[in-house]
Order: structure tokens, then C-alpha cells, then sequence
DNA sequence: CTTGACTCCGTACTATAGTACGGAGTCCAA
DNA sequence: TTGGACTCCGTACTATAGTACGGAGTCAAG
């Protein structure tokens, strides 16, 4: 496969694929003796795939780096790909919760706001401004 | 006010504040004629605060920029504001939902994995790999 | 045998939100 | 008046995950 078909098979960009290729993330293979272009092999399209897929459970590149390099190891052990499993599911469920408080105080926000009138009053830049100043009576009062 | 007390009474570093400065989210008072060190009026403090308590809400610099200049401009309807709040309420509820996928994937990951063994063999990482070849079979039989 | 598409490679640029650094100037207390 | 702390300013660097570009080489169809 040449470096497009790659990219075309696994939704990605020829320049994306480079940039995996030099970040370590997959292997790039020789160009041919007497010049020529590069062929890659099935497994490169599949390690895109893999790598996606990782990504798209919140893993980062340097994170997916190092589960390939587990799975690639004969002496790691399968505890240590739970554990960091594990310790990202923890990660995202700290950002849903951190996210559930931002929801909750977006929602206070706009439902005190009567969405009328000028911005120099509003409610919501008022609130803003107000838990800047760590006024916690008008606050209450604003409610 | 000296630029450090300012950054000591809002929690950034001096950087942090000469950066808004740059990027117009702070004014820039000016140098004393004459030479000699800028002072900053307690509404720059108060000013910084209102962008941390923005940016914990999950507004982005830009949008705070926005908000800022919707504030300051009296032709702005709060209807305005209203709508941006909205908007990033949404994107919060996006977001949320998203993560809440990833959760639920990332535990019955967990869950399936015995914690023991070889990396190589792990069960995580195979169904990563066959969902990487959008191999759904193997994954049920997984389970 | 030429032309257009594709590849290779290095470098540079995008966005986001800062952080660090070096040198010159300034301020204040001992 | 001198030394340490702080300020000013521009520039450069951090991390993350790519995206873009320009020139040279290569391949295949017409």
C-alpha cells in the first residue's frame, strides 16, 4: 500500500500518517533499494485503526505510545494495561464531574437571566463579575 | 498596584497578566510619564477574576474577549449574552454525553479484563484491536 | 517522452494557554 | 551608593495534535 491508500483506508491524512510515523507511533517502512516509494504493509492501516480508537477513549498519543509498547513487551503484564485503563476511567469520570458542576451553574445562569434588555445589566455578566469579587451576598439575592 | 501584586491578589503568575495584556483581555495602563513602573487600578484584579471564573465555566479566551466587549458596549442586548451561555451549556451537555460513551466502553474494558497474564494476551488491548478492525464478532464473544 | 498525480523530506505554521529567558531599567532600603 | 528585588520588553519555548508548503524525485498513462 502506498502512503495515500493508507490514509484513505483509515480516515486519516497522508500528513497525518507522517506525523505518526515520526512520533513513533508506527513504524515506517524502508523505501525500497534503487529508490521508489514506500510500501506499507496491512498491520501499519490496523495500527492506525487501533491508535484511533484509543484516542477516541480519551487516551493521548504519548499514553497510546506506551500501550503499544506494553503490548509489544513479553514481560508486561496484563494488570498493568487495567491499571491504566483503570486510572483513565477514573480521569474521565473526574472530568464528568467537574463538567456536571459547570453545567449546573451555566443552567443557574441562564435561567436567572431574563434575556431582555441591555448587556451592561445582565444578569449573567453581573454573576460573573460579582463571584469575581467573591460576593456571595448578591449571589444569593440574584436567585 | 504593581504588576506582581496584582498577580498575588488574582492567583496568576506576572506572565499570565502581561499575557492578557497582549491579547487584549486587560487594558495596559500606562507608563508613568517620566518613566518608572506601571500601576495597576483594582479593576485590572477584578478584571482577572472575572476571566478565571469565565474560563472555569468553560469559556475559551476568545469567548471571553466576547463577553467582555458585549459588556462594554451599550448597543449589546443581554439577549446576546443569554444566548452564548446557552450555547456553551449545550456544548457542556455535549461534552458530558461524550465522555459518558467513553466511560461506559472504558469500564466494560475494565470489567472483561482479568488483571493477570501477559500484555500480549491482554483482553483490553485485543478489543481495541479487533474493534480496530471493526471485528464486532470477536467483541461479543468477548463479553 | 511528457504530463499530471503522487511521494519524500524538512521546515514552518495553526490553535490554545500560558511559561521562560535575557538584558536593560528602576526602586528602595541599608 | 550599592545591591537585591522587581519591572519592562521582545522573543522564544512548552505541550498537544496535527496541517501546510515548497522543491525535488518518481510513477504511470497517454
Amino acid at each position: 500500500m502506498r502512503i495515500s491508500v493508507v490514509a484513505k483506508n483509515t480516515g486519516v491524512g497522508v500528513e497525518t500518517v507522517r506525523f505518526y510515523e515520526r512520533h513513533g507511533l508506527i513504524e515506517q517502512p524502508p523505501r525500497p533499494s534503487g529508490g521508489g516509494f514506500r510500501s506499507y504493509p496491512p498491520e501499519v492501516a490496523e495500527r492506525i485503526r487501533f491508535i484511533r480508537q484509543a484516542q477516541s477513549l480519551g487516551f493521548s498519543l504519548k499514553e497510546i505510545v506506551e500501550l503499544l509498547s506494553l503490548r509489544a513487551d513479553p514481560s508486561a503484564d496484563c494488570s498493568d494495561v487495567r491499571r491504566r485503563a483503570q486510572s483513565k476511567l477514573e480521569e474521565v469520570d473526574e472530568k464528568i464531574s467537574s463538567l456536571t458542576v459547570i453545567r449546573t451553574a451555566l443552567q443557574s445562569l441562564v435561567d436567572a437571566c431574563p434575556g431582555e434588555g441591555a448587556a451592561r445589566f445582565c444578569s449573567i455578566l453581573d454573576s460573573l463579575e460579582s463571584q469575581a469579587r467573591g460576593d456571595v451576598q448578591s449571589e444569593k439575592r440574584r436567585r
